[in-house]
RNA sequence: GGCCCCGUAGCUCAGUGGAUAGAGCAACAGCCUUCUAAGCUGUGGGUCACACGUUCGAAUCGUGUCGGGGUCACCA
């Protein structure tokens, strides 16, 4: 139990001596704004109502009763207009540390038999990642790892959209201007060299339809018109009808895809326990239309395309199958989520989607429900802002978007570069540096993309490099290489026996009532990162955990300065001080592990 | 136009019913003979878009206005 938990129980109990129930829902606990004395707040004025006292005396009577009752963690309070302050002993602080600072798993909760499936990345096979993709990447990452330290069973999965009209123009656009140009001829990677193709299709493509609009078509007229949009279209027909040409040109085209993909998602620790394809995929999902069809759920239109009618729930009839039989998107998504309910059943499916199909997902689940299907209420969609830029919007097709390969560069080249002006590392052999800088430089980039909140909407400025001072990965992995370093000096040795020793025998209780200011705040924040691990898997959100991580390292940084470790003033100190020490860097380790930022001994 | 989201310091963001609204960056002033100065300490910087309302109490909840964005495809 967390010491909020304890309090609040406390709280309850002394409540009962009044003869009224309460839960812990009628009254909040929080932490002691720094200006008055106290570690945790009890705020009255919920209950001074039912109970007709004054905040002074209830606040009185219950700051007595609990310290009466729980005299081993709080010993002191006082009561300000409708706030009660309460302060937690040094003796369970000391205590909390003694257990908890080896413990590597601290936080974390015991498996809960219960199983979610995260679907995320969810990549197009025309074109390279950008800053837009890597914020999904960091955020479906990191919120499978937040989930699995709550006790969840996790299955991350990826759906790689492979086929479709998008795919065919790269492809058309390679066949008609690469005079068989390969990756390896033009020493590209792979999903950069077929990107290059799509952006080729649009330019020529955006020529034609001018040139259509001067002879006098209007501007849809010319759109369909083109030649290129044609031939397009005729290859999309051609994949779909198995033509052995196009689907071997398709193959070599998205393995030249896979092949850059796969070095970018290794680069960053992107990985899936299953990796679906929409190209065997986008068929499914028929089956329940015609079912639906039967039930009366989905109607057929004169031109026999079938729809669902939405209305009622506040959005609009939805196509989902075409005249021609053939599927769309919204049909294929369906299928899809049966053959993962299928194939895996989750308790919750959390879909890792940009905010601009909101509206999408509302009627994925809206169909789910009314076709009945089991998993329709599992269905989550964690909404997550777009990236921006300072002049808005990233667009593919106007070049301005962040590349991703480049930008990982770049913080790479930007960490080597702090690095040897600080000239701390000398003694690194090139692999430890290079190792370094990748730690460091992405170290950066995920912590820069995951302290915000992931439904905000973000603004990047590619003008002021990301930074790697003050709220950033580099100043907390700083922090634990800093602690790494002490540790080291010390030894392990000493520090293992020093644990062993403060486990068997107790702190003389002259002593343990001193904990400096600094050195009980740590502790306090120490003892609340399980209550962080909770609250980012509550609202699925990894910037909880890095403003946690950050707090901690601020904390102390401060401490460090303030107090030396190896040269306290006795020994008792140097192992209450080594403990903390310890446990901060075990916290701040498997802090950042949930961010996917991993921590450099030395830097 | 309908629906949805957003508006907090010069910039990027925390804070979502509690005490005098916080960080980082940027600016300025200090701190390395002592465990890593990617650090620490301090200063300045606010009409929480605006108005009205609910409440003992509102940046937080409600209504309206203004401003920005998304979406409303037989694209994915």
């Amino acid at each position: 139990m967390t010491i909020i938990e304890i309090l609040k129980n406390a709280v309850l109990e002394s409540l009962a001596i009044y003869g009224q129930s309460f839960t812990p829902k009628d009254f909040q606990v929080s932490e002691t704004n720094p200006e008055f004395e106290g570690d945790y707040t009890v705020i009255l004025f919920s209950l001074i109502k039912n109970l007709k006292k004054s905040p002074d005396v209830l606040g009185s009577e219950l700051g007595k009763h609990i310290i009466e009752n729980n005299g081993s963690i709080f010993y002191g309070f006082n009561v300000i207009k409708g706030f009660l302050n309460i302060s937690v002993t040094d003796e369970y602080l000391t205590a909390f540390l003694q257990k908890n600072h080896n413990h590597k798993s601290f936080g974390k909760q015991q498996p809960n038999g219960k199983k979610i499936m995260v679907e995320y990345s969810s990549p197009n096979t025309n074109k390279p990642l950008h800053l837009g993709h890597l914020r999904n990447n960091f955020i479906g990452w990191s919120i499978a790892e937040i989930l699995k330290a709550n006790g969840y069973e996790v299955i991350k999965t990826c759906i790689v959209n492979d086929r479709g009209i998008h795919i065919c123009k790269s492809m058309l656009a390679w066949q008609l201007f690469a005079n068989g140009a390969t990756p390896q001829s033009t020493n590209m990677k792979g999903d950069h060299f077929v990107g290059d193709y799509y952006v080729k299709f649009n330019n020529e493509y955006k020529k034609q339809v001018e040139e259509l609009i001067q002879t006098g078509r209007t501007k849809d007229e010319a759109e369909k018109e083109a030649p290129l949009m044609k031939e397009t279209q005729q290859m999309l027909v051609d994949w779909e009808n198995n033509d052995a040409e196009v689907k071997q040109l398709w193959k070599k085209m998205n393995a030249w895809v896979y092949e850059g993909f796969e070095i970018t998602y290794k680069r960053i620790g992107s990985d899936f326990d299953k990796t679906y394809y929409e190209s065997e995929t986008y068929l499914l999902g028929k089956d329940f239309v015609y079912e639906g069809l039967d039930k009366g759920i989905l109607y057929k239109k004169d031109d026999e395309s079938i729809w669902i009618d939405l209305t009622e729930n506040g959005l609009d009839e939805k196509l989902v199958l075409r005249g021609d039989g053939t599927s769309v998107y919204i049909t294929s998504d369906i299928g899809l989520a049966k053959q993962k309910y299928e194939q895996y059943g989750p308790d919750q499916s959390i879909y890792v989607v940009g905010d601009e199909q909101n509206y999408h997902l509302k009627v994925l689940q809206v169909i789910c429900k009314k076709l009945g299907m089991p998993f329709a209420d599992g269905i989550y969609h964690l909404s997550y802002g777009m990236v921006e830029l300072p002049t808005g919007k990233m667009k593919s097709r106007e070049g301005t978007v962040v590349d991703a390969d480049d930008l990982i560069d770049e913080m790479i080249l930007t960490a080597k570069r702090h690095t040897e002006e600080l000239g701390k590392v000398k003694d690194f052999h090139e692999e430890e540096l290079q190792k370094l800088y990748e730690t460091l430089g992405l170290g950066a980039m995920k912590f820069y993309l995951l302290r915000v909140d992931p439904k905000k909407r973000m603004v990047f400025n590619p003008e002021e490099s990301i930074d790697f001072h003050g709220f950033t990965g580099p100043f907390v992995q700083y922090t634990f290489a800093r602690i790494q370093s002490v540790l080291k000096k010390v030894g392990s040795l000493q520090l293992a026996v020093a644990s062993e020793q403060q486990t068997t025998n107790n702190y003389p209780p002259s002593t343990i009532h001193q904990l400096l200011p600094l050195e009980k705040q740590l502790i306090l924040k120490l003892e609340q990162f399980s209550a962080a691990i909770a609250q980012a898997r509550d609202e699925l959100n990894p910037s909880v955990i890095a403003n946690y991580v950050f707090h901690l390292a601020k904390i102390f940084n401060s401490f460090y300065t303030e107090h030396s470790i190896v040269n306290a003033e006795n020994e008792l100190k140097k192992n209450l001080r080594l403990s903390i020490a310890d446990m901060t860097a075990n916290v701040l380790g498997s802090g950042m592990q949930l961010l996917g930022i991993s921590m450099p001994d030395r830097m």
